[in-house]
DNA sequence: AATTTACGTCAGCCATATTGACTTATTTTG
DNA sequence: CAAAATAAGTCAATATGGCTGACGTAAATT
């Protein structure tokens, strides 16, 4: 069944392409599909491990992301953050707001700039965190864990290497990578 | 340069650390952190580059995902397409609708199966689906040619391990890998 | 004193996802 | 063959997480 379509598949695939061919600016065939494809599924499978998690908070993958980087870098100012997600403050208001409100994140006025609000995980912001941290983790271990010699440092090259590279010294500050 | 950051960088998360540690399933120091991070960025960037193309023709990330697939596997059924994207009849109906109307995907009655719309992508949902994938072959092009030897099939495996045991066959198949 | 900066907030809009219920064809099965 | 199951579509209501534009306030900078 699966398999009937799968094949019938195949031959279309091919027949499109060698149809369609030598006019593109890329060549179809050389174009890494597999790859595109492998990355949307593990990225997919990546963030669905928090979800449960945070459905018992009422919260959502907007929460996680704010919450992470808050845990990772507390004190962190409003206008950072917004940096690193790329959100605007309206759409950053709201989640942070909740965070704030539940506890799990606490607002501190800047010490030499008053104007700045830094933002701290609580106790409980810090354990959330690390409870939600843990499933992607192991998930990342165990992919790492079957690979060859050298193969964790391969793919967290890898990794590192699609991200834009003006945005690369930022990451690797904040990620604590080269 | 990136080394004098990347010190700053762990002594701060060493300090974060070593207050509120000792207590979970999990030592923080051991959980993958950077590449928690790295992924996060990695994906944000590598899902921006079609957007600008999208933004022509009114369509979004969803409208993506479906030409994508839809290219990929020619002739698949609705309730495949489902059971990939993890979405359900409704929301691919309105993007799968705009599509259609819009000349990039075709529907066919199976022949077998008359209650199946099988759908095809038009020349013109090749075409735009072809397009909205050089980027990003590009980019995973440029990653993987700076890796030693043997990178591009680790970084494969990396990815295709981060991916729920159970459906890894589904995806091989579907991907057309191992 | 005027300007800029950091942050917050109100109001409204859009895209994408959800659940639940129901319909229509068509195929499968007892 | 009649009943049940399946594939797909659709209506309605709702939630989430983005967005823009406009405006306010306090504090720092010029």
């Amino acid at each position: 069944m699966a398999d009937v379509n799968f094949n019938a598949t195949k031959t279309w695939a091919n027949a499109a392409l060698s149809e369609g061919t030598g006019n593109g600016p890329q060549d179809p065939e050389q174009l890494h599909y597999e790859l595109i494809e492998l990355l949307f599924f593990a990225y997919r499978d990546f963030v669905s491990d928090p979800d449960a998690i945070l459905a018992k908070y009422n919260f959502g993958r907007a929460h996680h992301r704010v919450l992470h980087f808050v845990s990772r870098n507390p004190g962190i100012r409003v206008t950072e953050l917004l940096d690193i997600l790329k959100i605007t403050k309206q759409s950053l208001g709201r989640v942070l707001k909740q965070l704030v409100d539940d506890g799990f994140i606490e607002q501190r006025t800047g010490l030499q700039d008053r104007r700045q609000r830094l933002l701290y995980p609580t106790q409980k912001g810090e354990t959330l965190s690390h409870q939600l941290s843990v499933p992607q983790s192991l998930r990342l271990e165990k992919a790492m864990s079957e690979l060859p010699e050298g193969g964790r440092e391969i793919a967290r090259q890898f990794l590192y290497r699609i991200i834009n590279e003006p945005e690369r010294p930022h990451v690797a500050r904040l990620a604590g990578k080269k």
